[in-house]
DNA sequence: TGTCCTGAATTTTTT
DNA sequence: ATTCAGGACA
């Protein structure tokens, strides 16, 4: 969609119609916008805050626009900025979580936080949640780590406190887990954090106990607008009203059928009570889709209808044509992604690539389509793929930066502390944590002080003291920025030297220097004066935020590459066409989902709405996971939706059979072809063992040469 | 302290 | 199918 510029002269008024018109232009007082799918929301939302920046003479810094997710902020500040023809993007056009950040960065220290702060992930809060467990003597096989996490999420998303929890126990397991949480909070101040729930969470305490500091934020925000409002926990309802008190021009966007992350405390009660909680609320509906075919619309509406309790909506078009919608049945995911490429290249080539979406219930799906598209060459990019940063040379390098940051951050001193290898093992480690836990220090501040610890040897005293050289060292270079502080830890660590040691060595090294790459481009990005100027290290600390929050892997540009990506990540944007794969029980709805299936009722609605033109359900008789062959019936969305699809049988497409070819000539050089990476060559054997290099997209991959679907050529 | 081996876990969705 | 953590052993 290209927006024409905003211009003063109410030209604009032409694109949109009445009501999105009303929406752009009521800006006092609560407005409460029922935006069904594709009825133009984020065309109203920029009109909005193009309208107040123009008409309204609204400084952008008064206005604060809410997004969800990292990939809406980063397309609305895209589609503002191109507006308002502006240079640099607007600050407070961003997620809850970063804008939480943004205000905790300045006024933490009044809820008694240090300002350097960091922001463990989900990775780095389950790996704290399992050192409690082991701290207090509880197995975690009984109570796994993830599941305990997401627990004590769910409390402290419901403003609960360990206290409480503890008081109102009612049974042995809860209470175990309350003594979990208790000590996982200890553990988050010790270590100077936040996790993903605190940055909300804080944010609350610092606006309820901080007069000042309330003030402060909600005098300067004249505006706030939230988008996809029914998807706001209780925690975010509490920002926007505590910060929409002083002007109380609050304008949220929502549509109850597209609420899809009840699983993490998302509540529609926000959206459905919203003219509760603030008086005088004006309602305005927008329920004419722009977006899609009436074919698209009348299976999508076939299958939402199913849901009980729903306001239902009358969404219409006048685009009465359109292709057929089909719903294909293959024999396994194979022929379903091979069948997906061909009616790709039958129809599209690489000027309108970027017109397609691929979607899928869960991201290790995405696994072997990407592998089809890199083996035909297919230009693609996978959209909320966070692995990147989940890689363990990055995670690795991003440790030793937040370690100069937050000297205190217990996880990432763990991560490093022996890597590369310095004879620092788990004997010692454990000495310093019992030490730790006995002075309530963090672990990390132990190492200044190890001449005063007579149970370590002076060999280890030696290694201690060598790696606190290290961070030293590399805290001198760290005040250049992000970029300078990787080189320099580099270099300090001897790290390439380590990972010349893996047989992946040169994509984990490439892997480096995109690193590298992406923190001296954060460096030119970044926005100085929004920096704490009396802290030499907050364009580090600024870094290290941004890549907790914000993966440099979501922009979503037009590089006619064919996208993929989740259903819940597909929310908010259109394609011309898309396919969603998997359509089969058990994957979607997805089994660990069957308790709420209406979510994920809603979540096939998002899905089929978002195409414009043509949608394609697929699903297999067979799949494989878990390295087993699993056969799924047809999902129930289809079924829900007949009548208004058409059926395709195409279980005799067969591109790959099954017949397994036992090889015992394995010999370092020769050629092999695998059933999934295609061609690559042979580069290490160890008995049953090899390693297949398949080029530097798909890297090298380990197999037993008993199981792996290996052919020689 | 480091290495090798075995057995278990992995896969829900996002910040 | 592949990776990873924990335990035995060098």
């Amino acid at each position: 969609m290209t927006d024409k510029k905003y211009k003063i002269d109410n030209t604009w008024k032409e694109l949109l119609n009445t009501n999105q018109v009303d929406a752009v232009e009521t800006v006092d007082g609560p407005v409460l916008v029922v935006a069904g799918a594709g009825s133009g929301k984020t065309r109203v939302l920029t009109y909005r805050y193009a309208h107040l920046v123009q008409k309204h003479n609204i400084d952008m810094d008064s206005i604060l626009a809410i997004t969800f997710t990292k990939k809406a902020a980063g397309e609305m500040k895209d589609r503002i900025s191109e507006l308002l023809s502006l240079s640099s993007p607007p600050v407070w056009v961003t997620t809850f979580h970063s804008a939480c950040a943004r205000i905790l960065r300045k006024h933490i220290s009044r809820i008694g936080f240090n300002n350097s702060f960091s922001i463990y992930d989900s990775q780095d809060s389950v790996r704290l949640v399992s050192n409690c467990l082991k701290e207090l003597d509880m197995d975690t096989k009984q109570y796994p780590p993830k599941r305990i996490h997401s627990q004590i999420s769910m409390w402290k998303n419901k403003l609960i406190l360990p206290g409480e929890v503890i008081d109102e126990a009612s049974s042995f397991y809860e209470t175990k887990i309350a003594e979990v949480y208790v000590k996982y909070e200890q553990k988050l101040i010790l270590a100077n954090s936040l996790d993903f729930d605190d940055l909300l969470i804080k944010t609350v305490e610092l606006f309820n106990t901080d007069e000042d500091a309330l003030l402060f934020w909600s005098k300067k925000f004249k505006y706030i607008m939230v988008d996809e409002y029914q998807d706001t926990n209780f925690p975010q309802y509490k920002i926007i009203e505590l910060l929409s008190r002083e002007h109380k021009n609050i304008c949220v966007v929502g549509d109850s059928d597209q609420s899809i992350y009840a699983f993490r405390g998302a509540d529609i009660r926000n959206i459905d009570e919203f003219d509760k909680d603030f008086s005088n609320a004006k309602t305005i509906v927008l329920d004419r889709n722009y977006r899609s075919t009436q074919k698209i619309l009348d299976a999508a509406n076939s299958v939402i209808s199913i849901n009980k309790n729903r306001k239902s909506k009358n969404l219409w078009t006048d685009r009465t044509d359109g292709p057929e919608i089909n719903s294909i049945k293959f024999n396994n995911e194979n022929d379903e992604t091979q069948w997906i490429i061909n009616e790709i290249n039958n129809n599209f080539n690489n000027e309108n690539y970027g017109e397609i979406a691929i979607f899928y219930r869960m991201n290790s799906q995405s696994r072997i389509i990407q592998e089809a598209l890199t083996r035909e060459k297919i230009s693609y990019k996978v959209i909320g793929d966070v692995r990147f940063y989940e890689r363990k040379e990055i995670k690795d390098i991003i440790a030793y930066l937040t370690l100069i940051a937050n000297p205190d951050n217990e996880i990432a001193f763990e991560r490093v502390i022996n890597v590369p290898r310095r004879g620092i093992g788990n004997v010692t480690i454990q000495k310093l944590k019992s030490l730790a836990l006995n002075l309530n220090m963090p672990i990390s501040r132990l190492i200044y002080k190890i001449d005063d610890i007579d149970e370590l040897s002076e060999r280890v005293k030696k290694q201690l003291t060598n790696f606190q050289e290290i961070l030293v060292g590399i805290k001198s270079e760290s005040i250049d920025g992000p970029a300078k502080a990787i080189k320099s830890m580099l270099e300090i660590t001897h790290y390439e030297e380590m990972l010349k040691q893996e047989v992946d060595y040169e994509s984990r090294w490439e892997n480096v220097q995109s690193l590298i790459t992406g923190a001296s481009e954060f460096e030119i990005d970044v926005e100085r004066d929004e920096l704490d100027t009396g802290d030499p290290y907050s364009l580090l600390t600024a870094y290290l935020e941004n890549l907790s929050l914000f993966a440099a892997t979501d922009e979503l540009e037009n590089e006619n590459k064919i996208i993929l990506m989740t259903l819940h990540n597909a929310k908010g944007l259109e394609f011309e066409t898309v396919f969603i794969t998997g359509m089969e029980e058990n994957i979607f709805p997805h089994e660990l989902s069957l308790d709420d299936v209406e979510e994920e009722r809603r979540l096939c609605y998002v899905g089929m709405t978002r195409a414009k033109e043509r949608l394609y359900l697929t699903h297999s008789w067979s799949r494989s996971s878990w390295g087993g062959t699993f056969y799924n019936p047809p999902s129930r969305f289809l079924e829900e939706a007949k009548g208004f699809i058409t059926d395709i049988d195409k279980t005799d497409y067969s591109q790959f059979d099954d017949s397994g070819e036992e090889n015992s000539n394995y010999g370092i050089g020769k050629s092999v072809t695998h059933e999934v990476y295609g061609r690559g060559v042979v580069i290490e054997v160890d008995g049953s063992e090899i390693s297949v290099d398949f080029g530097s997209e798909i890297g090298v991959k380990h197999f037993d040469t008993e199981w792996a679907p290996i052919e020689y050529e």
